[in-house]
RNA sequence: GGCGCAGUAGUUCAGUUGGUUAGAAUGCCAGCCUGUCACGCUGGAGGUCGUGGGUUCGAGCCCCAUCUGCGUCGCCA
């Protein structure tokens, strides 16, 4: 039985009742979070989405509202007017916001009555997520939830507000776009009107964005939904919103400048944390070398250190070729770490071999000297050399990789991260951001056989780089930066080509030829014909941003409707069949065995 | 596509060497209770053991296949 509201109006919100209102008369709306019946004495947790207060309900107080109250239960919809008064000495609870006050009730109305949830409505639930998004619309009810999507449109609000006063212009693009070849694999939309042809959802509003400062807008900006049709993981889901902006007339550092402004701002705004600007700038390279990685979590030192020209006389073969043939033998102090058990160091050696790495070396500094098995391959004066080079101090464990650079820098980058988390060495409040530079314009596809973009095909080469596009494009590198915190890649953008012969030589050098760069992207090389202003942007991921900033493990948890890692909808069951005449209409035929493999 | 973890009551889990009627906590239902706030007390209901097949006198447990969720490598300009 649920009645209706009939007029009444809430005066107020759960939360923002206070010692302030004592005495006043109150009318709240909410649902129930605890109900407990004292036979002649109810007491109810009444919740919104601000938070909880008790209402009391007795019979004097009014017998038609005691009497609701007694067949009220969790999650039942309630209006409820009454009158603010202190607790009883001794009853005031300290763990509730409005534990001081409570609300006597004199009416109410049950707005609507509800099925018991399938779990409760709280913080810390420990509940199955294929049950969580199953009941989404519970799962959101929780404080938790409701922090983390009240932080995110904080967020939102607060870059709006800083782009518009900088002169940004907030531009909508279409969702229905060309399918490019580059990049990741697209959403596609099937085109009734053009039998045979699909629409991609963007994975970025890229082509438009630099459409925009063909067209002189000048700076634009949009909160905008990019869709990969790639497999998921903890902070990947199939679609996802990116702060997508672009700027004409500008170098890369005062676009830079102008973003750690904008991150500082919304940090206030919103978590009240204080970033100091201007960030740590690393280049790629640095960055690949000391920490292994171009997203370097730098709130924890563990830099990796290269000892190729200490072993590549030693007697140990497998550093001694690899240093020869021009691979990396470098290595990371494990302060402290001598205490490690064989047990361990073969986790942390199962732990690189996942990156590629075919063995860890290690060597436990102690009081007495260094013990390890590979101590026979090395001299005394080897050992020594290493060891200083290393920091090593007693108690210290020293772990080395010897491979390919990449493998060596990916197997070490995440055991300096693994070892940090072992050893408590993160500060789980801090917020370190940096930017990486200078990235590398291109690298080898070893699938394709060709250079691809690391960035994107619109990115400039620094300029005094130009002259290697041709004889030696991996050298080459780009006007590309990305903004890091705690080791997440929070954004990364570009200065772009915005000159028709480097765009195309670059072009070029990707492997297309004037045609087919023609079909792909002709629109975007005819309007820059037309008077391109020199312009830069960057995009960034709104939901790991979110993610860092409540301490969510997933971006699932800061978005109101995430797909599981199969990119289905518990909640609606998408996606889901269609009808024969829908497919028709579309002239999409489905194969006999795609039907025969769902079945 | 590969590897790993999980799937038993509404929920979170336990379940011995394969052996009687599959247990606990919590939630739910009923009764009692005027100061609780994870209220308390008494009683009760609640199970296709993810699904399909196999081995066996007998399977929650062993074998095979499969589905789903999560993590991860590849992949993700």
């Amino acid at each position: 039985m649920s009645e209706a509201l009939n007029g009444l109006q809430r005066s107020m919100m759960c939360a923002e009742v206070s010692s302030a209102h004592i005495g006043q008369e109150v009318v709240l709306m909410g649902w129930v979070q605890r109900r407990r019946d004292h036979g002649g004495l109810i007491f109810i947790d009444l919740r919104d989405r601000t938070g909880m207060v008790q209402i009391v309900f007795d019979p004097e107080s009014g017998a038609d509202a005691f009497g609701k109250a007694e067949r009220v239960r969790n999650e039942y919809v309630l209006a409820a007017v009454g009158k603010v008064r202190p607790r009883p000495e001794g009853t005031v609870n300290p763990n509730l916001a409005t534990g001081e006050i409570e609300v006597y009730i004199s009416e109410v109305r049950v707005l609507a009555a509800a099925k018991t949830p399938p779990f409760y409505i709280e913080d810390g639930v420990d509940v199955d997520e294929l049950v969580r998004l199953k009941y989404r619309y519970l799962d959101l009810r929780r404080p938790e939830m409701q922090r983390n999507l009240q932080l995110r449109h904080k967020v939102a609000f607060a870059m709006r507000d800083y782009l518009n006063r900088h002169g940004f212009l907030e531009i909508e693009t279409p969702m229905l776009g060309k399918s490019t070849p580059e990049g990741a694999r697209d959403y596609l939309v099937p085109s009734r009107v053009h039998p045979g042809n699909f629409y991609a959802l963007p994975q970025s509003p890229q082509l438009y964005k630099q459409l925009l400062m063909v067209s002189g807008f000048d700076k634009y900006f949009q909160i905008a939904r990019c869709f990969r049709d790639e497999d998921l993981r903890a902070d990947r889901q199939p679609e996802f919103t990116q702060l997508d902006l672009e700027m004409s007339f500008i170098d890369e550092v005062q676009l830079q400048t102008l973003m750690e402004g904008m991150v500082a701002e919304i940090f206030d705004k919103a978590l009240g944390v204080t970033i100091p600007t201007p960030f740590k700038r690393l280049t790629w390279h640095e960055a690949m070398e000391t920490y292994g990685s171009d997203k370097p979590d730098l709130r924890f030192d563990l830099p990796l250190i290269d000892v190729a020209d200490l072993v590549v006389d030693s007697e140990f073969k497998v550093f001694a070729s690899v240093a020869k043939s021009g691979g990396r033998v470098k290595g990371i102090n494990a302060k402290g770490c001598a205490k490690y058990s064989r047990r361990e160091i073969d986790a942390l050696t199962a732990y690189v071999a996942i990156y590629g790495a075919k063995g860890l070396a290690w060597l436990k500094v102690t009081e007495n000297g260094v013990e390890s098995s590979i101590t026979k391959f090395f001299t005394p004066e080897q050992l020594e050399a290493l060891c200083q080079r290393m920091g090593a101090e007693a108690g210290d464990l020293l772990l080395f990789v010897a491979d390919k650079p990449a493998v060596v820098a990916d197997a070490l980058g995440h055991l300096r991260c693994e070892i940090a988390k072992r050893e408590g060495l993160i500060d789980e409040n801090e917020f370190k951001f940096c930017w990486v530079v200078e990235f590398p314009l291109l690298e080898w596809s070893e699938e394709e056989k060709r250079f691809t973009a690391m960035h994107h095909p619109f990115t400039c080469p620094m300029l005094e780089d130009v002259q290697y596009l041709d004889e030696d494009p991996g050298r080459v590198r780009a006007r590309a930066y990305d903004m890091v915190l705690n080791g997440i890649e929070l954004g990364g953008g570009s200065i772009r080509i915005h000159s028709m012969e480097l765009q195309e030589k670059m072009l070029e050098c990707l492997g297309f030829t004037k045609e087919s760069a023609h079909e792909s992207f002709g629109f975007l090389l005819d309007a820059f014909e037309y008077g391109v202003p020199p312009h830069g942007g960057m995009a960034y991921g709104l939901d790991r941003m979110i993610m860092l900033m409540t301490g969510a493990e997933s971006i699932r948890d800061v978005i109101a409707f995430p797909k599981t890692q199969s990119a289905a909808c518990m909640l609606t069951q998408a996606p889901g069949e269609v009808t024969d005449k829908q497919l028709r209409e579309l002239s999409v035929r489905v194969s006999m065995q795609a039907k025969a493999d769902k079945k």
